[in-house]
DNA sequence: GCGGACGACTGAACCGGATAAGTGAAGCCA
DNA sequence: TGGCTTCACTTATCCGGTTCAGTCGTCCGC
């Protein structure tokens, strides 16, 4: 089976190769007649233009990247990036835009990635997660002039495109509610250290227990994975004035750290509250079911893609806020036991 | 900053286009002194060729496509997607090709999809995932001539190449383990019954049920959420005679599957013994940790891969097995209770 | 010393589209 | 009727590679 081009619809229509290209994307210069007549033709033979005729002539390749750095195992439990990944794809395919997908182990593998992809024209723009401070890829791709979102922030994005969540309200409300219920022992596990949306939870936390008057504000660092997080909750409930809820940067973690506690005799939520970030299905499968501070990732990913398709397009590289992660209380928080308070 | 062009090279060198392009392929008609010259200027220009042109007049795109078709919620709490994907991806990246991701709502989306990508000439080949019997895409892609690599099987993949692992030995492994603690009345909670891999194993599963002279094999199906898990748990502790051992198609469903058995007063592995098929880190996160059918996913889509660019290359489709899953035994599985024998 | 083979390269065609420039016919107006 | 514009196309060029058919110089054997 030979695949068509244009030069065969052209024949077909009885005109020259100009005329079909100008019909078929909706350029003036045809009649409405012939129009459709080639239309008709195209679609009848099933003819698609060769993405690598249009991207050499056009300069537009119709793909966006997206390199991630993390290791397969992580990435593989974390529904994070899956479910952005589909949310982004939703928004690329409606738009018959490509999603070129590479898995990095560094930062500089990552921005010899883009590198590549922009030298090679494979792409017209990328997405770029895992944001950190003083982020070397940020003036790379500036100096690359490829357009880019950012998912992430806010700040140290430099010129380029963002989109992000603000995770200090989110936070903020998460340790209020704790209070509310009468916590004074809140810890942290946090993500890892190196990411910029883990330094801002970090500090949000912070803040707002010293704004709410608490005597410590523990942050346990970890790298997402389950182990790191029952080591962690391991070491927070061995010490002396154990926490009486611990908020987990993602339900991976909290998880392990549920089982930790049952392991060590404690009672969820009577002796320990627990409140997950990232709302997964998981959380619901466990029990207690776990508090948990939800979003949706997809339309966060369809965001950004919309957002990169509006710069590849020519618009001007704006911070867009996406909704903020909101709290779903479940059965893994309730106020502390008297006695441990 | 401009992209540097193969005319660029040639002129830095004083040679001609077809020079560099000898020199660039190791193709003859360079010398070695000139060859080394041009490559040199190469990277200090950071020429990398356009993949546009490349694929315009060599004919190859230097990319493979992989289509999920599975809703977003579920490819995010299946560890498995993208397990595969970074495997593939590190095999595909190590010889320069990239991954085409695209996310699609059924069959038909799919191959119109292979259709697209035909067309526009945007791959090499396709992986093919989550196998049917009878499955339309087979004929669609032989007729298309696209190279293509089934992940799944064995049998109903038509003239293409596949790579398929033993499921109906895993899963008689497993009921012989179980059968040799002492379980006489087991269950099973299987995937989507549309898919291959899915009436492979309930096939199998049933088979080795009547070897070993056990009076029912139940198989309940579901989607491979927790909610359908644990509702098929919930039916199956609910009958009478209900069975003293169950084995899930998927680690979530089987977390669920605790999480219904202790809600229900079942100690676990006292009352029921559990077996996950598909061993991501979650199951060693819940107690009692899970016995798990477990192997190398990533492992497992690098060999696809890499059987995906021999096809391209223009080796005959070959039918090749990897690994069989191998049982890591846990805190789930144990003797039943002599009461409830 | 000369024909032929060979190595090293050049020039040009080609891939399949987009697009600027050119062409011929029709329509309009004075 | 001639000149001008507009429409509906065609023709030609370009994008950046690959590749085939030549070309030219050199070495070799006789």
């Amino acid at each position: 089976m030979k695949r068509p081009t244009i030069a065969d619809v052209a024949r077909r229509a009885g005109v020259s190769k100009g005329a079909v290209s100008y019909a078929l994307n909706g350029q003036p210069g045809v009649s409405e007649a012939t129009r459709q007549r080639i239309l008709a033709i195209a679609t009848e033979i099933g003819f698609r233009p060769s993405s690598a005729a249009r991207a050499l002539s056009g300069a537009t390749a119709k793909a966006v990247g997206l390199a991630l750095c993390r290791p397969a195992r992580i990435l593989g439990i974390e529904p994070f990036f899956m479910e952005l990944i589909s949310g982004v794809e939703a928004e690329l395919s409606a738009r018959s835009y490509a999603l070129t997908l590479q898995v990095v182990s560094d930062q500089d593998a990552e921005i010899a990635v883009y590198r590549r992809w922009w030298a090679e024209r494979r792409v017209d723009g990328v997405l770029v997660c895992d944001l950190r401070t003083d982020d070397r890829r940020v003036p790379a791709l500036e100096e690359l002039r490829l357009p880019a979102v950012v998912i992430g922030g806010p700040g140290h994005t430099g010129g380029l495109a963002s989109v992000w969540a603000d995770d200090a309200a989110a936070l903020a409300e998460t340790v209020e509610y704790l209070v509310a219920l009468g916590h004074r022992r809140i810890a942290r596990v946090g993500g890892l250290p190196s990411l910029l949306h883990t330094e801002i939870r970090t500090e949000a936390f912070t803040d707002v227990c010293r704004r709410l008057g608490l005597n410590e504000a523990t942050t346990v660092s970890s790298d997402y994975t389950g182990e790191e997080g029952a080591r962690a909750t391991r070491r927070l409930l061995s010490s002396p004035g154990r926490p009486t809820a611990v908020i987990y940067d993602n339900d991976v973690m909290a998880i392990a750290g549920l089982s930790v506690a049952q392991e060590m005799g404690l009672t969820v939520p009577g002796d320990l509250s627990i409140v997950a970030w990232d709302d997964s299905p998981l959380c619901r499968l466990v029990h207690p079911p776990l508090t948990a501070l939800g979003r949706d990732i997809p339309a966060y990913g369809a965001h950004a893609a919309r957002r990169l398709l509006a710069v590849i397009a020519g618009e001007p590289a704006a911070v867009v806020q996406d909704e903020t992660a909101h709290l779903t209380p479940r059965g893994s928080t309730a106020p502390p036991r008297p006695t441990s308070r």
